[in-house]
RNA sequence: GGGGGUGUAGCUCAGUUGGUUAGAGCGCUGGCCUGUCAAGCCAGAGGUCGCGGGUUCGAGCCCCGUCACUCCCGCCA
């Protein structure tokens, strides 16, 4: 609760009613903005509660208002006062406080300002770097603070959800050990170990298993993550996640549990989530949506015409079908009256998401076709086409033939270009488990298995035989939270026996001596009573940035880096002494 | 590493086919003003057109390079 305990005020700005009228209130605070006129001057004062119309009269106070007249924009004050009704007409609505003022009666200057680098309270979109270098500057508008109070809300949700769930909160190292696999490490040189270093946590994953070993059966943290790759609008080279893990669980436990903590975090967020959840599979949503985190708040579903041309004259067609591939296709609605130039960019779309062409059928109007390969298409084949796809007038039908996770990708691709492009609605938080995970992907550059979610993850238990034969078959207990077309979570239940931990690392790669090496301590944890356990963790900035209606990460962050991992307020990353180098045992070029 | 976009006053932006002294709104400074709340009116100050080079009689505008920011691909177990 935020009020005027512990200061120097008796009451807050915005927590002015009417009911507050009489009262002599000392308020505290910035100057918002003044509108002098000569005889009278109206100062809003604003403090994190709120702002409220402060009266400077020199009838009340020939000081205050000789003060009034030198303040400007941010200038610190403190306010002594009298809270009265505001005069018949001149309410403002816009405002909490709308319905009083304050007559001031003395005025104190805490401190003075410059004049700040962008006004506090415009409507002009400011150039964000410019935010982030005076951010503190930035933190002051309402609609900024309004951000972090949320963050707050939601984070300390989490918490008592959690911990009126038996989690209990602990902390893991930051300082730990660059492991392989995985994102870029950030490292921190030893002093005391010359030539050696420590690694920033990508996540604290392999602390909370050994937490699970260690008999703590329900742990949570709020815990900053490291990594040191390229960023984007919804990535940040340091996060937040709320990190979880129990033990003694089946997957239906971790999702149900989750489910409930969600309801109660998204309620906190003023958003009534639907339980239980949709959960789709990883094939179904590659099938249906052709991506992993679907945006399920709008159709356009992935359809499958493999059948319908499967005796196609059409060559492209039937060389895709004939080499195993899929053909399928998407329904654009109200793009039948795209120009030629306009599918055009569609097909470089799906060029550059790895398709080798774009098939398109564009119905503008009822009877009118437009396509330059409906020529190839039989009568039974066009109709066809039109049912499967569900054709009205003004559809357009986009159409990928290729290898089948090609033509999903692919779709998938265009589904979202065509939802922006159309402008499809896209309301509400909707929210879905994709759940059954392959346990390996196939790296084709690099020839060899890479972990899908991490090394850790368990296999099937009717998959294990799969393991060193068919790698590729192998389904794990795996789960991703999708909410609006962002992945803001996902976890696995883990392997908990050491056997089948070096069974799988031997298919990424890592054979038993190198096993020993990284993995060492965990593979002894899990050969020493290790329970079976699984987890999720959350991203946490993610979410937010879902709940607070923003487009970027770095809006819910109070002290971002830009893309190019710098912070334009301190301006970190900076040179250090040779001093410091030396202490470390490094040198630079 | 690759592709797209942006960079002009403190802020947000305009700036025509390359042509005289680079403009507007907001903010800022000063003046007037006792019921405003984006207060109003009057006046004023304020410019390394991101930076460097080039073409040209002449460059904010064209060319080359470079920097910063931003979106995307790669990358992100």
């Amino acid at each position: 609760m935020f009020d005027a305990r512990y200061s120097i005020r008796t009451h807050v700005a915005g927590a002015l009613r009417a009911a507050n009228v009489g009262e002599t209130v000392t308020l505290a605070g910035w100057v918002h903005r003044r509108r002098d006129h000569g005889g009278l001057v109206f100062i809003d004062v604003r403090d994190r509660s709120g702002l409220v119309q402060c009266v400077f009269d020199p009838d009340a106070s020939g000081a205050a208002f000789v003060t009034a007249e030198r303040v400007r924009p941010e200038w610190v004050v403190k306010l002594n006062g009298t809270v009265r009704p505001r005069p018949e007409g001149t309410v403002n609505t816009n405002l909490a406080t709308g319905e009083v003022e304050v007559i001031i009666t003395s005025a104190e200057v805490l401190n003075s300002s410059e004049t700040p680098p962008f006004e506090i309270d415009s409507a002009l979109d400011t150039d964000e770097t410019l935010r982030l270098k005076y951010r503190y500057i930035d933190i002051r508008r309402p609609e900024v603070m309004e951000t972090f109070l949320l963050r707050d809300r939601v984070t300390q949700r989490f918490r008592k959800s959690l911990e009126h769930r038996g989690f209990l909160e602990i902390e893991t190292p930051i300082l730990g050990k660059s492991t392989p696999e995985g994102a870029r490490d950030f490292i921190v040189p030893s002093r005391l170990s010359p030539g050696e270093f420590y690694a920033l946590p990508q996540s604290p994953q392999l602390f909370k298993q050994l937490l699970m070993v260690g008999g703590v059966e329900r742990y949570y943290q709020v815990a900053r993550c490291f990594r040191d790759e390229d960023l984007r609008a919804d990535r940040q080279p340091e996060f937040t996640q709320i990190d979880i893990e129990m033990s003694f669980i089946t997957q239906d436990d971790i999702l149900g549990m989750m489910e409930e903590v969600m309801r109660e975090v998204m309620h906190e967020a003023g958003v009534d989530l639907k339980t239980p959840l949709p959960r789709l599979t990883y094939a179904d949503a590659m099938d249906r949506y052709g991506s992993d985190r679907p945006d399920t708040r709008f159709a356009m579903e992935l359809v499958s015409l493999s059948e319908n041309f499967a005796t196609s004259e059409f060559k492209v067609f039937a060389g895709a079908l004939s080499s195993g591939g899929a053909i399928k296709g998407i329904n654009a609605k109200s793009a039948g009256d795209w120009s030629r130039s306009k599918i055009d960019a569609l097909n470089q779309v799906a060029l550059d998401a790895g398709a080798k062409g774009l098939a398109w059928v564009a119905f503008p109007t009822e009877g009118d076709v437009r396509s330059p390969i409906a020529k190839f298409f039989s009568d039974a084949e066009m109709s066809g086409l039109r049912e499967a796809m569900m054709v009205e007038p003004g559809d357009l039908v986009l159409m990928i033939a290729d290898a089948k996770d090609v033509a999903n990708e692919v779709l998938g691709t265009l589904r979202l270009k065509m939802a922006e492009e159309l402008a499809i609605a896209r309301d509400g938080f909707e929210t879905l488990w994709v759940v059954d995970f392959p346990l390996f992907k196939w790296d084709a550059e690099e020839k060899r298995y890479d972990a899908n979610h991490h090394p850790f993850t368990r296999p099937f238990d009717e998959h294990l035989d799969r393991i060193p034969a068919d790698p590729a078959g192998a389904l794990s207990y795996s789960y991703d939270l999708v909410m609006n077309g962002l992945e803001i979570g996902g976890g696995t239940l883990r392997i908990h026996d050491a056997a089948l931990q070096r069974s799988v690392l031997g298919v990424l790669g890592i054979e038993a001596e190198e096993a020993d090496a990284q993995f060492g301590f965990l593979l002894e944890a899990l050969s020493l009573g290790a329970p079976p356990h699984g987890g999720i963790a959350l991203g946490l900035d993610r979410l937010i940035m879902l709940l607070a209606g923003k487009h970027s990460i770095r809006d819910v962050i109070a002290f971002p880096k830009t893309s190019s991992g710098s912070c334009p307020l301190t301006g970190a990353p900076g040179p250090v002494s040779q001093r410091q180098l030396r202490d470390v045992h490094l040198r630079t070029d």
